[in-house]
DNA sequence: CTCCACTGCGTAACCCATACGCGCTACTAT
DNA sequence: ATAGTAGCGCGTATGGGTTACGCAGTGGAG
């Protein structure tokens, strides 16, 4: 009946499960794991943050751990929810523009602040407090417009894809200069070079043309770059409410092929 | 001079470097390993795809494969390589709109094929001839926009972005099925499920909103989505094109703080 | 005909996740 | 009080992985 399917762990994040008060004192918290693991991803990446390496810094054989967690990546899901703020308050006053703008940049923030995130695969639908939570303030910010629910779903879906995307690309290059020891204009500097060098202006006249260009905005003012691209998505969604409530998302009935 | 800094196998792909003709004959091509490297990711995803196994496939010795590939990563860049179609050709009498959304889906049709692509992680800009080809392609739909440059690039990797989301949503849904032996069907329904039994009327009202509408479309109907998202990027585009050629993007000149 | 660049590969050092079961602890029900 | 038992930490073992290193042989270049 109430079977959530979800790990124990998870359950205990939503607060459903109490930990059992019988056997010896537990010499642990499963915060304590989560806190050293995350320190852990934040010096040294997340490939860092091995069941091993989170036990030594504890001081605890790795097996112990396996008390509080289930798995591996069920620590990493519990990583992304510690680290993961609060959505912002909703302001009434404010319309659904800067309503969404808000919850956009307080997302892409969230990523900035543990690019490790990224690096995180993710295995299936997000089953969290705070993700739902989030998936709620999107879905409020967009109350008002007259959209019909799944529609809202797919913007609120649209518009976070946009963050991430943003965020992996910082999340990639943070990756490429940590590899080696250059720094972040460095590495951006040799692409071009190298991109310079393997272009051909016959077969690749555009790339040509934007090496050309100087400005290769590409990835060196990432803030700007989001901001082009959101700005863009948000006219698009504009376009969608104004053209009337009832439009919605056309389902297209699909006809017998 | 001409050093790329690229590895051995990559300069390969680019033809900038031929197999030295000198020691005993070499029992295994490249493209031998890549095949097998990709019909072992086809069949069991990428994780299957380890030395160990491609090297078993092939009946020779782990080490053997290093002398062909310098690392598993180079492996994972020559696999994309090898199943990344050529872009689309060009159609001289589409608009700018006809084009990129024929980009788009071209692009998202090869994700889909071989979703295990989406696993691979990126570890710096793309510098294959694949991805500067699709680079070139999505630069040149653009021509005739009078767009500048970086503004035509901040665009290109903004639908990308929105195709990579949407195949990788398509990817996670995927791996959940694979992992566990449902059918796709069932983990949507065991998700909305779960939610329901998670969400609180009170602290979640708008999701609550959208479980209650029953068209929980959010993952459903991928290809529904998909040109939903689009759709709506594209109308962004088109508002900031038809603002006028100097637009662009707007510099941010960085007033002192 | 000699040289040596290049071949395949065996070995081994070093990571990792996790199943299993032991000895023990301390709460709970009697 | 006391027995029962759930829960604890952890040692051991299994089975996976990547990759450095160096050997012995090969065959084209000079």
């Amino acid at each position: 009946m109430s079977d959530t399917g979800l790990p124990a762990s998870l359950e205990m994040a939503w607060g459903l499960r109490e930990r059992p008060s019988k056997g010896p004192k537990p010499g642990l918290t499963l915060d304590a794991i989560v806190t050293t693991a995350v320190q852990l991803a934040s010096t040294e990446g997340l490939a860092a943050v091995s069941m091993v390496r989170v036990a030594k810094a504890l001081g605890v054989s790795t097996m112990s751990l396996y008390r509080y967690v289930g798995a591996r990546d069920e620590l990493y899901i519990l990583m992304q929810e510690a680290v993961t703020p609060p959505p912002p308050e909703p302001d009434p006053t404010a319309g659904w523009r800067a309503s969404l703008t808000r919850w956009a940049h307080a997302q892409r923030a969230a990523f900035h602040r543990n690019l490790w995130l990224l690096r995180i695969p993710i295995s299936g639908p997000p089953a969290t407090p705070r993700s739902v939570e989030w998936m709620e303030s999107g879905l409020s910010a967009l109350s008002g417009t007259g959209l019909d629910e799944p529609t809202k779903l797919g913007v609120i879906m649209l518009v976070s894809g946009h963050v991430r995307s943003e965020a992996m690309l910082m999340s990639d290059l943070d990756a490429a200069y940590t590899a080696r020891g250059l720094a972040p204009d460095d590495v951006l500097r040799r692409y071009t070079r190298t991109l310079a060098h393997l272009t051909d202006p016959e077969r690749h006249p555009a790339v040509t043309r934007l090496l050309d260009s100087g400005e290769l905005t590409g990835t060196e003012d990432p803030d700007a770059d989001f901001e082009f691209g959101l700005g863009l998505i948000l006219d698009g969604i504009e376009a969608l409410i104004s053209r009337g409530p009832s439009a919605g998302r056309t389902k297209p009935d699909k006809r017998a092929p």
